[in-house]
DNA sequence: GTGAAAGCGCTAACAG
DNA sequence: CTGTTAGCGCTTTCAC
C-alpha cells in the first residue's frame, strides 16, 4: 500500500490523469461536475500531489531558499537559563531575515527552505538546498565560493550582507560606513564629543569593519585623529563581550573616552550594564552606542542610540529580487544598498 | 541551453549516470580517481543534482516543514518604526518555534521548509508543504481540519501547541494550566495575596483558555471564589492591550487586585509601563505576572515573575517525534506535555 | 473540456 | 568498483 497516485484517483473517478492533474493546476479548466468527482475520489484515497513529480515535470519548486550560517551547535542542548548569548544575537538577525523572506515570498506565492550550514561539499545542505528551490539567498559567509560559484550559473542566487564574492551575483548589503559616519558625526557634532572609542568585532565580519570605516571617515571629517584600529575588538560581539570591552576600557591607564561606539547592540547593552555595576553614568560620564536597532535597544535604560538597520526589509528585498530574476534572468546584475537611520535617544544624551 | 544532467556529466567525464549519481550519494564507493574526474566535469558544467528527481526517483526529500498561522498581513509594508506589536509578539514564537526545529532537523540532516497559511484547498502552501517534505509539523489552528485529516493519512504531522484535532496525529503541547496555577498558587500562598484578577485573550486561544483554567484550579485549591470567567479580555493580547486592561482595572469602580495574572508577558509588560505612568507601584502596589518567558521579560523593570515555556523544545520536540515516526510508522502515536518552570522574579515581590 | 503519450532527472536493483 | 535497465508521479504537448 503505497501513496495513492494520479492514476489510482483518475481510475477510481473514471477519468484520464491529465484530468486529474488539471484539477489540482487550474481547476477552471475542468468541468465543475467532473473536479468534484476527482476530489472526492481523491479524498478517499488521500491523495497528496508529489511535489517532486510536480517539480520534475514543470521544472519549477515554487519553493525559494536561505541558507544562513549555523553559529549556534545544533547539538548543545541548550536550557532556557543557559541560553549562550551568542545564539541570541544570531537569532536576531537570521530570524528576521527568515521572516522578511518568509512573507515576501508567501505574497508571491513561494514557500521558502532555510537551512544554516558552513559546510560545503556535494553532500552540503546547501547543495540540498540549491537541488530544491527556483532560487535562493546566502546570507555572508556562510556557503564556500567555489561552491557558490557552480551553483549560481544554474539558478538565482543573492548575496546577503557581505561583500558580493561573484559577480554575477544580485547582492544585498546595508549602509553600514555611512551609518556609523553619521552616529559619529551625531556624538561629535551635535553632542560636542571628541574622544570617542570604538568597539569593534572580528576582523571576518564585513560588517563590523564597515562599521569601522565609517568611524574614521567622521573622525577624518571632523578633523580629529584617524585611528588605525579600533581600540578594542570581541570575537563573538555580545553581551558578555561588551561588558568586559567596557571594562577594559575604563581599566586602561589613558584617559576615559567621552563615548563608546560599539560595533553592535548587544555589547552596548552589555557595556550598560557594566558602566551601570561600576558607578559611571550614561550618557552623563560618557555616552554609549550601538548598531543593528534590535528590540532590546530601545527597551534597555538608559535607552540605546543605535543606527537601525532594517533586517527584515534585507530579507524582503532578497525575495524580490530572486523573483525579478526568475522572470527575467538576463537582468543586469544589482547591487542594493538599504539605508539604515540613526535613532537617537537616550545613551548619547538625546533622550 | 537547460541544465546540465547526470548524462551530461557522466558523457563528460567518460563513465556511467550511475556513477555520476554514487559520486552524490555515497562518494566512497567510488573511486577516488574517478570521483574526481566527475566532480571537475560537474563543476565544469555547473551540474546541480535536482532535487525533485532524486526525490521522485528514491521516495524522499531530506526535509521537513512547519505550517504556521500567518498572523501579519504580508501585504502590509511596516516599516521600522511601525512594526505592530502583534506582529512582534507573533515574531517571538513561532520564530522560537522555526528555529528549535531548523537545529533539531539539521541535527538529523534535514533541511526545513516553512509556510504561514490560514487557508485550506488544493492549492494551498499547505498543499505544497505537504506534497515536498518527508513530515511536518502544524501550530495549532493554522491547517483546516479536513485538509489535514487528508494529508495525515500519507506522511508523519505533528500537531503543536493545541488540541490534537485528529486522532492518529502526535501531538506536544505545554503545561499552561499547570504552570498558571502553581504561579497562582505562588502568589496566594507564598505572598500571601488573596484578591488576583485575570487578564486572558481570545477565547479561540487554546493556550490563553488553558491558562485560565489553571488559574481557576488554583483558586479552588486555596479556597477563593473561582471566576467563571476572566476579569477581561484582550483580542490579541498585545502589549498595547495590557497597558489598556491595566488602565481599565484601576478604572474599575472595584476594589484594585493584589495581584494582576496576565495570559502573556506581552501583555504584562504593557501593564508594567502603564502601572507606571499611573504612579502605581509595582509589586508593591499591585504585583503583576506573565506568561511564556519571552526574554524581554527578565530585562524589563521590574522583571517579570512569569511561566517559562520551552517554545524552542516545542520544536526540537516536534522534530523528534517527526523522525521517529519517519523510522517506526506503526509506532503508536504520543501526546507530549511540555513542563513549564515558574519564574520568580521582581513584579510579584519575589525579585 | 478531456485523453494519450512522451518525457522531466534521478535512484535502485541487478549484473558483471 | 562500475554499467544497465526500469521506473518514481507528474506536466505537457497534441489530438479529439
Amino acid at each position: 500500500m503505497s501513496a495513492p497516485t494520479v492514476y489510482d484517483v483518475a481510475e477510481r473517478s473514471g477519468v484520464s490523469i491529465a484530468t486529474v492533474s488539471r484539477v489540482y493546476r487550474t481547476p477552471d479548466s475542468v468541468r465543475a461536475q467532473t473536479r468534484e468527482r476527482v476530489l472526492e475520489a481523491a479524498r478517499e484515497l488521500g491523495y497528496v500531489p508529489s511535489g517532486n513529480a510536480r517539480g520534475l515535470a514543470s521544472r519549477t519548486t515554487g519553493v525559494l531558499g536561505l541558507c544562513f550560517p549555523d553559529y549556534a551547535d545544533p547539538d548543545a542542548e541548550a536550557d532556557a537559563e543557559n541560553d549562550s548569548e551568542a545564539e541570541d544575537a544570531a537569532m536576531l538577525y537570521s530570524d528576521q531575515i527568515i521572516r522578511g523572506m518568509e512573507r515576501a515570498a508567501r505574497r508571491h506565492g513561494y514557500a521558502l527552505l532555510i537551512a544554516a550550514s558552513l559546510e560545503g561539499g556535494p553532500e552540503s545542505l546547501v547543495a540540498k538546498v540549491a537541488g530544491r528551490v527556483d532560487g535562493f539567498a546566502v546570507l555572508a559567509q556562510t556557503v564556500p565560493t567555489g561552491d557558490l560559484d557552480v551553483i549560481s550559473r544554474r539558478l538565482p542566487v543573492v548575496m546577503l550582507a557581505g561583500p558580493r564574492e561573484i559577480d554575477h551575483l544580485d547582492h544585498i548589503v546595508v549602509a553600514n560606513a555611512a551609518g556609523e559616519r553619521e552616529l559619529a558625526r551625531h556624538l561629535i557634532e551635535d553632542h560636542g564629543l571628541r574622544r570617542l572609542a570604538f568597539v569593534g568585532g572580528d576582523p571576518d565580519s564585513p560588517d563590523a569593519e564597515a562599521r569601522f570605516r565609517g568611524f574614521r571617515d567622521a573622525c577624518r571629517d571632523a578633523g580629529l585623529p584617524v585611528p588605525e584600529a579600533p581600540d578594542l575588538r570581541t570575537g563573538m560581539m555580545t553581551r558578555a563581550e561588551g561588558a568586559r570591552a567596557a571594562e577594559a576600557l575604563l581599566d586602561r591607564g589613558t584617559e576615559r573616552p567621552d563615548a563608546v561606539l560599539f560595533a553592535n547592540d548587544q555589547m552596548a547593552v552589555g557595556a550598560l550594564r557594566a558602566l551601570e555595576r561600576r558607578g559611571v553614568r550614561v550618557p552623563e560620564d560618557i555616552a554609549v552606542t550601538g548598531f543593528d536597532g534590535i528590540p532590546l535597544s530601545r527597551i534597555v535604560r538608559p535607552s540605546l542610540t543605535t543606527v537601525r538597520q532594517p533586517i527584515r526589509q534585507l530579507g524582503e528585498q532578497a525575495v524580490e529580487l530572486l523573483v525579478q530574476r526568475l522572470a527575467d534572468p538576463s537582468r543586469t546584475p544589482v547591487s542594493l544598498e538599504l539605508p539604515v537611520s540613526l535613532a537617537r535617544r537616550s545613551s548619547c544624551g538625546c533622550g
